[in-house]
DNA sequence: GAAAACATACGACAGATGCCGTATTTGGAA
DNA sequence: TTCCAAATACGGCATCTGTCGTATGTTTTC
């Protein structure tokens, strides 16, 4: 048909733990030239599977999964396998998150109350190399500074670094466990579990469980 | 019988904010015969005035969106339109909820990580009269009583129902608000605010804030 | 009109939390 | 090797929370 260069099909990964949102993309993408889904995930021991049996062009990654823990996963998976692009897709809006993600290698970022045809012009601009923003999210990028409110909150919009550890506990804080049983979970001592849920507050400059529960939701993080 | 379904398509309305899951939505119904989606809608608000407008048969239901304050969304459409029947959709699993949703006047009751083919089942059989539960949850309406651990919990799977009052207070604390910070906002005491959230705990058998938060955020509440 | 449910309000007490320190060990980066 | 960040651990103190009471006015329902 074209000139161009062969016609090798763009091949993709969706991971998403929602069956519905799977099937709304593959035939999203199915509409698509040239383009076709080689892999799904519904968690995230299935996903690295996945990376590692297939040779996808570009990984779907839903960041509310079980079993990713937010954005640490995009590193470690763009650590494993660079040629791999990522276009994350969450509920999440934060600018925090949008631009800790896109420090951790991930090439675009869709919302799920977007417009579905963001994901075409996603995937277009990430195969020429870009890096792809939802509308909804466009503004976390530009201008960080100008808050019109710039309270306090302004000093840790940009991306705050969590240590494992501390993603662990904020994934335990979220189940609603209490200081003391997270540190039965883990094996630590009440104080020192204390002490990870301080430096998270500090952090995220959040100032109660509750807060943190509510972030870590909206993070993505299990519930229950 | 009634040869009603010859001809007259079952008309559909899809209410969910997110846009990727509308549109796996039409897209599924689309390939099924003598199906139509007539409208769609991303909240609350828009959901009434699209359930006012049009005469449709069937609502797939998002308990998530905007807008929705849960169950009770439900028993209002069924009150205001009785004969649209309402199939939920929702990532929830709560035995209480789906209970609560069941009582409230739905006919379905879907998980967005169930199978898609569930769909298809699930108008089949509301179509028939029938009420349709998703395999995930199905074990939520069997034997309410016989419980391999029959916890404290028990006495509480049954739907709760919360006041008007105790539904606005979830939703504070669902924000991170503190006791006092609650009475502020509604102009109460202090120690009112915590009676009420003493109560709510009382009701969903949950003992932090945290686990009032994960709930309230698992409802659908706004968290932010 | 009586009964029930709801919203309001207060108090006591144990325990947990939020916030402020300090300090040791360890593993990886400079 | 040196240095730093991370993980570990402890304590004090004011406050908040969770759980238990009790009580009164108002609204809804029967």
């Amino acid at each position: 048909m074209n000139g161009d260069h062969m016609n090798r099909p763009l091949t993709f990964i969706i991971a998403d733990d929602h069956a519905l949102v799977r099937e709304g993309l593959k035939m999203l993408i199915s509409t698509m030239d040239n383009m076709s889904v080689v892999a799904e995930a519904a968690d995230g021991e299935a996903l690295l599977a996945q990376v590692a049996k297939t040779r996808a062009d570009l990984l779907i990654l839903d960041l509310g999964m079980p079993g990713v823990a937010g954005i640490q996963f995009i590193s470690d998976i763009r650590e494993l396998v660079p040629r791999l692009k990522i276009v994350v897709l969450t509920a999440n809006i934060e600018p925090r998150t949008v631009r800790a993600a896109l420090e951790a290698g991930a090439s675009g970022y869709l919302t799920k109350d977007g417009d579905p045809e963001e994901l075409g012009e996603a995937i277009e601009a990430v195969r020429k190399g870009g890096t792809y923003l939802a509308r909804t999210v466009r503004f976390a990028i530009s201008e960080p500074s100008r808050n019109s409110r710039p309270s306090a909150a302004a000093d840790i919009l940009s991306p705050v670094p969590l240590t494992r550890r501390e993603r662990e506990i904020l994934a335990l804080v979220a189940q609603g466990l209490t200081a003391r049983e997270i540190a039965e979970r883990l094996g630590i001592s009440p104080l020192t579990a204390r002490k990870h849920r301080e430096n998270l507050m500090g952090k995220l400059n959040l100032h109660s469980a509750a807060e943190l529960t509510a972030y870590a939701v909206r993070l993505g993080l299990p519930t229950a």
